[in-house]
DNA sequence: ATGAAAGCGCTAACAC
DNA sequence: GTGTTAGCGCTTTCAT
């Protein structure tokens, strides 16, 4: 592979001039200069060392993304987000995966500082413990996380609370008062964010809180499938679902059907986030959307701001949207 | 951010010393001496500039993945196998999407030398022009490729024909004679491959290939719905279809619902790759797994071995596996 | 407009 | 066992 040192030979010139053309804009060179350089790169096939050069500038157009799961649908949409517009920018994202453990997060960080990432993009899993702040630390004005996570970095946000209030209300206005609910840990705070729009909407509603219509799954269609079981074999059992998203809620129906209930007459059920597959399924499933692409771009186009110096806002919220589809039809 | 000039200065060593004792093995050090060292490595929270190390050493511990669109599961999935045993090896990975826009390809080539990857992994697109393939020539030895590319990298690759074959005989032994395909573009050698195994079974067993059964969609559900319907609202209609992935076969089992056909009674389905929700599908799709998962850990394992100049493999054929589930129980 | 040379932060000969 | 020094490939003053 050749350097900047065989083209400045070949063109017969010195490397401050091989670097002037081939990074155009800050210096004047005399354009049959330039075309000689241009001749000689094209012909030795060079490409500068993206290393040697970050290294020099300070600067290596390389952000890190953490976030606890690639295969999962909802981060590898964020991430996809992120690259179209770090893309667009110049940028490339080095990627690391969690599995929300805190050590492998403290790990994640330091070693996208080792690699002198311009800016890191967090999602997923805690980030409020001593290491994990400190390591952080000397990234600090270039840092965004994506979810509510309680530290001083600017945050691009899903307005939880209002989509799950939606959800809830929307059950109610189709007439169900025992309406259970599939929650999963408490130590998401999105968790507790859709828990929290729950209750809003059966207290705007004078619905008493009922602590039996709650369980908590893992996310998994699986576990869905569970704690649906179990709400359903409870006397006195609900007669709609607000499942904590598509996955757990394709589990509901299953469990239902399986359990010889039609959904949604006799039971309806309602999911978060409107998965591609939520609307091609049997039925199509109710759910509140979740522009989850759209938090990955502003996320990276916040990053971006932040690199530039620029005042970014604290908290951008997103916001869902109530998609009404077969599973939730008129009680 | 300290250097290994000021944790040399703090602990009154050279910085060769230093540079010793964070990279341990090749040379003794007092213990001492390296005691020191540790101590302000500490204090000064010092970490090494690994763009100046890969500078240095020539070795950046990072390798390129080059894959479509991160945000489909199927990339999702080997990009997530990557990332596991890359991590044990100590390797960071870039992530490029392409759209499987070939300019979008040969620059992410480029762009990932300039980076100075150790390896590249490609996967999805095509790499067989003069432009990508010459781009990819530096690296030669150090590039593996997913799926069949009639390039001369090592490629891992999923046995697509018989596992085309395999489904279409479970719907031949199921008793249908008259079966749907639903493929898609005539670019793909995956596409070609699940073509081809359909066409195997059905000569086995002598029953002839007709056209009219044969239609394309573009591995949406939306597009597995468009065929669907085409296919069913012929005359002498299929009482099997075969789709070219799960996503189709939601589609199709939703148009034919939709149509008054009952699944699997009046239609049996059968997909392709084993997408987590297929069990959860209402009817559970029946459908041929493909060890996605493996597809990525496999090409990882393959490129180290390469990066450690070890002769691989100048193929791996993974195989899949019939899942019957209900949408294809007895005609 | 162009070249010489310093230096980005590190590793690895090579001396001692 | 430890220090000195020469690069890795680049950008950027500072001269000219």
């Amino acid at each position: 592979m050749s350097k900047i040192h065989d083209v400045a030979k070949r063109a017969n010139v010195s490397i401050a001039t091989v670097s002037r053309v081939v990074n155009p804009g800050r210096h004047k060179v005399n354009p049959e200069t330039a075309e000689k350089v241009r001749a000689a790169v094209k012909e030795l096939n060079y490409r500068p060392n993206a290393l040697a050069r970050a290294l020099q500038m300070k600067k290596s157009m390389t952000i890190g993304v953490i976030i606890p799961d690639i295969s999962n649908h909802y981060y590898a949409e964020i991430v996809g987000g992120i690259q179209g517009v770090a893309d667009k920018a110049g940028y490339n994202i080095i990627l690391q995966n969690t599995d929300r453990d805190p050590d492998q997060i403290v790990k994640s960080i330091y070693l996208l500082r080792e690699k002198i990432v311009d800016g890191i993009i967090f999602s997923g899993g805690t980030i409020n413990g001593y290491e994990p702040l400190s390591a952080l630390k000397e990234l600090r004005d270039r840092v965004v996380v994506i979810g509510r996570h309680d530290v001083d970095f600017p945050a691009i946000m899903v307005d939880n609370i209002a989509g799950a209030t939606l959800a809830v209300e929307h059950l109610i206005e189709l007439g169900h008062s025992r309406i259970g609910l599939i929650g999963w840990s408490e130590n998401s705070t999105t968790a507790k964010d859709r828990l929290s729009g729950y209750k809003n909407a059966l207290a705007q509603n004078s619905y008493p809180y009922d602590q039996s219509l709650i369980c908590q799954g893992s996310l998994t269609p699986e576990s869905g499938y569970n704690q649906a079981k179990i709400l359903l074999s409870r006397e006195n059992r609900p007669s709609a679902i607000f499942a904590g998203n598509d996955q757990m809620a394709f589990g509901a129906v299953y469990a239902a059907i399986e359990m010889g209930l039609r959904v949604p007459e006799d039971l309806a059920v309602i999911g978060f986030d409107n998965i591609p597959l939520s609307s091609f399924f049997v039925p199509p499933l109710s759910t509140i959307a979740v522009p989850m692409s759209e938090l990955g771009s502003d996320s990276m186009e916040t990053l971006i701001g932040l690199i530039a110096g620029e005042q970014v806002a604290r908290i951008k919220l997103h916001k869902t949207k109530l998609i009404v589809r077969k599973s939730t039809l008129s009680k």
